[in-house]
DNA sequence: CCTAACTCGTACATGGATGTTCAACTTCGG
DNA sequence: CCGAAGTTGAACATCCATGTACGAGTTAGG
């Protein structure tokens, strides 16, 4: 109607429609199936094979788009956390809801991780684990965390910790509680100073 | 020469051979990509891709005869450690030894799980596990690891934490040293009882 | 030595997924 | 209402790894 605001894109509005569809297919399909065919994805997003191909030439193409995606969606809700105060309060409220969003996307990861560049997945990973990073870093300085071991390693074992949380509730073992609390209660642990003579209750 | 102890095998001479030379390229190739191909293993082993399919029907068969020499191998070294005496100090000798083969091989897992119905990698897996399940239940008991957590989760934590540190290795961002030393802190103080009021020595 | 067991290469059958091409049909959008 | 942008299914072209079939050549081993 109104001369359309002109930054709205190229596109046609039913364009703009499918390819949204396309990108919540995929993501649904993935988490179901890592190995979905791009068939199924069209046919699930109502949509046809080759319209999809018109959007997203290629398999990787769609998946660097729908990874795109998911972490910005992670991003949205992570900016939100408060990451002040008390560092170890500071990292529960940040692994719980982290948790959260691995549960939810891990497959999704998992099939970018199969065919997607290496440093496609990193660039997109970077702003999360950068949060983490920081935190860890001003909990050292506050003396709370443990300084013993690289900062890297820190925030690798917490996300690996976080997969295999999820892991470990898809296979039915642990309950979607269970497996958070055990997430925290472990990460927390493990950042704990290595010769730890306080109380155990954090000051 | 002297009539064979008849309990050697069916098979001729020349054909044990090939067999184990196949075994042999194939872990090595499985460690090299994951996704090498049947052609390729054959022809590292140096023998025809027909011969290779003579002795393993299928991809499954074969890589099943790999997972099965590699979990023995590793069984074959594990089983000389030393599990009595201190908790933590078996648990120190446990993981070191584990990590060290989980750091070689964990690629041929990680080809095997893709294509390997899943009881099958649990079966394989069983025994290393339960090795160490002993091991946690018996720190608990003794009230070195903590009770807070399933039993199961702790196992996992442990092996999670081992296939990431190998990962790392392999992506260069840690030195073998350091990714054990990284393991082994991690895992002790993930074990350490919740609320430690001990003075961090162990007793 | 002589035979059955093994191996080899080449060639072929299969299957499944990815992309492409085309010509007709719909829908936007001005 | 008209033209351009978008959509569609069907058919086709590739590609690539797996697995088979065969006939001829080797080798083990009694």
């Amino acid at each position: 109607m109104a001369p359309r605001p002109a930054g709205t894109d190229g596109r046609r509005a039913d364009a703009r429609r499918n390819i949204d569809a396309i990108l919540a297919a995929a993501q649904q399909c993935l988490i179901e199936n890592p190995d979905v065919t791009i068939a199924e994805i069209a046919k699930t997003a109502g949509v046809g094979r080759v319209t999809l191909y018109g959007h997203f030439p290629t398999r990787a193409d769609l998946l660097d788009a729908v990874f795109r995606r998911v972490s910005e969606e992670a991003n949205a809700v992570l900016d939100t956390i408060e990451t002040d105060g008390e560092p170890a309060v500071a990292l529960t409220r940040l692994i719980a809801e982290s948790w959260q969003i691995v549960n939810q996307f891990r497959a999704v990861l998992a099939a970018a991780e199969q065919e997607l560049p290496p440093e496609r997945i990193r660039s997109h990973h970077d702003r999360h684990l950068a949060r983490l990073a920081a935190l860890i870093r001003r909990g050292r300085q506050a003396g709370v965390f443990r300084t013993d071991l690289p900062e890297q390693w820190l925030v690798t074992v917490a996300y690996t910790l976080m997969h295999a949380a999820a892991a470990e509730t898809t296979a039915g073992n642990l309950t979607e509680a269970d497996a958070q609390r055990a997430v925290l209660a472990t990460v927390l642990a493990a950042y704990r100073p290595a010769a730890d003579y306080s109380d155990g209750n954090g000051r």
